[in-house]
DNA sequence: CTTGACCTTGACGTCAATGTGAGGGTTTAG
DNA sequence: CTAAACCCTCACATTGACGTCAAGGTCAAG
């Protein structure tokens, strides 16, 4: 499929798709005239891409992490072996994320004087 | 206290504070020198404004919440009337936020093999 | 052949929060 | 008096993930 129906069907911009090339994120094939040939796959590829992002991950990171969870989406856990200390430091970033976030969250609940729930932290 | 102290027991570098003011989120008086001078109180508000950036918020967001939340962290819910409207939306994005970044987790996890638990989504 | 939808590369603009540096006062210690 | 440690106000630089515009090739429909 070419760059606009990917767009379309993602919701990520055609600038965003191009960005995510030029960062190694996508690697698509060309067609004889030049246009940009994404296959099937590409469409989960961009959704997972989406979600890293916006989790606050650097395109770097997320270049990196990527390659290990293309095929089919088989678990690769033995593979990208060095990787995955960065790994777990994305994932301590992440948690203390959340963190904050739910401090936020309470933070606005306490102004509105809906109650804080005791609740767990998610994370492990 | 002057900046340097504020600086050094929050954390905040002293070019956020100046910053914060310069976007109404703090307003130390002046000495006769014309140095700021914060009150004990500001120690707290900056630990406010740090979470709720770090969660996201923007700063002039930060500028509408934190008036109402001044007064010796009482809780002021029927004050700041067409606020609440805001507050709810800033607490829709903060938990899709939350949902992205667990999302995220899930993701590295599958990498690294780890097992997904269920678990509830910190919201309401 | 022309129109319009689609695609290309390239480059400059944006935004928010913060770094950084220049140039210059003030106050305390020696 | 002078050095050192503070503080001040500009004001330009940076970062990342884009938006946006320019100038132009491609292709199917009429």
């Amino acid at each position: 499929m070419r760059i606009g129906e990917l767009s379309r069907r993602t919701g990520a911009s055609q600038r965003s798709l191009r960005y995510d090339e030029e960062q190694g994120l996508l690697t698509p094939t060309r067609l004889p005239n030049g246009y940009r040939d994404y296959d099937e796959h590409t469409v989960t590829t961009v959704r997972r891409i989406q979600v890293l992002l916006s989790a606050g991950l650097g395109t770097s990171a997320v270049a990196e992490i990527l390659p290990c969870a293309v095929d089919d989406g088989v678990v690769l856990s033995g593979r990208c072996p060095e990787l995955i200390e960065g790994l777990a430091k994305e994932r301590h970033r992440i948690n203390a994320a959340i963190g904050d976030l739910i401090t936020a969250r309470d933070i606005l609940d306490s102004l509105v004087g809906r109650p804080l729930r005791a609740q767990a932290v998610p994370s492990r």
